[in-house]
DNA sequence: CTGCTAATTTGACTGATTCTAAAAAACGGG
DNA sequence: CCCGTTTTTTAGAATCAGTCAAATTAGCAG
């Protein structure tokens, strides 16, 4: 699937989302269905400046809440660093996010529990689930090994710049 | 239990950790431990100066980091409004917390599926779990029901001053 | 082409949290 | 009880992600 493709199927979706096609919103869909990691509103302005200057910061983040209220994206939060958002396109199946902090990877994780807590919940107490924030952190089975040997330092490559390298695993079965 | 008991458990623990005893973080405790909600450093420094001015906000930063670090508090953030920390005392049984959209008002699930997820998860994939942030938004049944009616306004009243209350419920079991 | 409207830009601003350097207070030994 | 050492507190400055505002520009209907 080349870049072709890819804008002129984000063209479609913003038509369809009666938001305007511009240069500035293809170009952050582009960047974020592109990205193998997630990126936050300064990373995907680096990458956008690159390719196109008429692009600032504030059109980013404008662009991201316009992209998220229509749906075509989702902000996530990872446990550290709690305050800057991500974001990542939304079509990808339901899945949540587990943060080393040896290394400061992110594997994405999938399990049919939350879904199963929220639907007991609901039935339970009569709530209606709208959204939720889900994020774990732990140590990846390559530094729980390595912190067996020596007492491993607590302190993950905090990824100013190099962002962390996203990993898909198979899903738990419920 | 009085207020003299508080702060000789408190001081205790506090000893235990190795950590000084200082006015101020038996005030910050002892507040964290008498409120029925979940404070933010800005409402526990308020709280805090009006029993003695010799408490700054940098202070209840620190203390709560400290307190923290050693686990006598437990740190939270709430869907919306992500970008303010919350704390609540460390003894009460695992929870979640579900934010109304409608009134504000956070409500605390008990649910085994999370720690049941982590465990499939730590088993399938040879994940260690340290932490893990969790929490979901939605509309409590009295708002669920008043949005039958009317087209509910989303705009939850943004507790400034007046914070959320905690309500506890009852758990859904395994 | 003209004008209307929505979108963009730049730069200033906000607000929660953290840092800094100097002053004060807590602990342990005498 | 007093002292010296070490930690803690303080007040204010700094930081940093994210947001807002005024002026500018672009898309599109007539």
């Amino acid at each position: 699937m080349g870049t072709e493709s890819i804008r002129e199927r984000v063209r479609q979706q913003l038509a369809q989302a009666g938001l305007r096609v511009t240069p500035q919103r293809l170009l952050v869909m582009e960047i974020l269905e592109e990205a193998d990691e997630h990126l936050d509103a300064e990373a995907i302005y680096e990458r956008a400046r690159d390719r196109d200057p008429r692009v600032s910061l504030a059109t980013v983040y404008r662009t991201l809440a316009k992209l998220k209220e229509v749906g075509l994206v989702e902000q996530r939060y990872f446990a550290r660093d709690h305050k800057r958002e991500y974001y990542e396109t939304s079509h990808k199946e339901e899945h949540y996010h587990f943060t080393c902090l040896g290394c400061g990877k992110v594997i994405e994780v999938h399990t049919p529990r939350i879904a199963q807590a929220q639907e007991e919940l609901s039935k339970a107490l009569g709530l209606i689930f709208t959204h939720a924030c889900i994020c774990f952190e732990g140590f990846c089975p390559e530094c729980a090994a390595r912190r067996q040997e020596g007492p491993l330092r607590a302190s993950p490559p905090t990824a100013r710049g190099g962002f962390p390298r996203v990993v898909a695993s198979p899903s738990v079965k419920g």
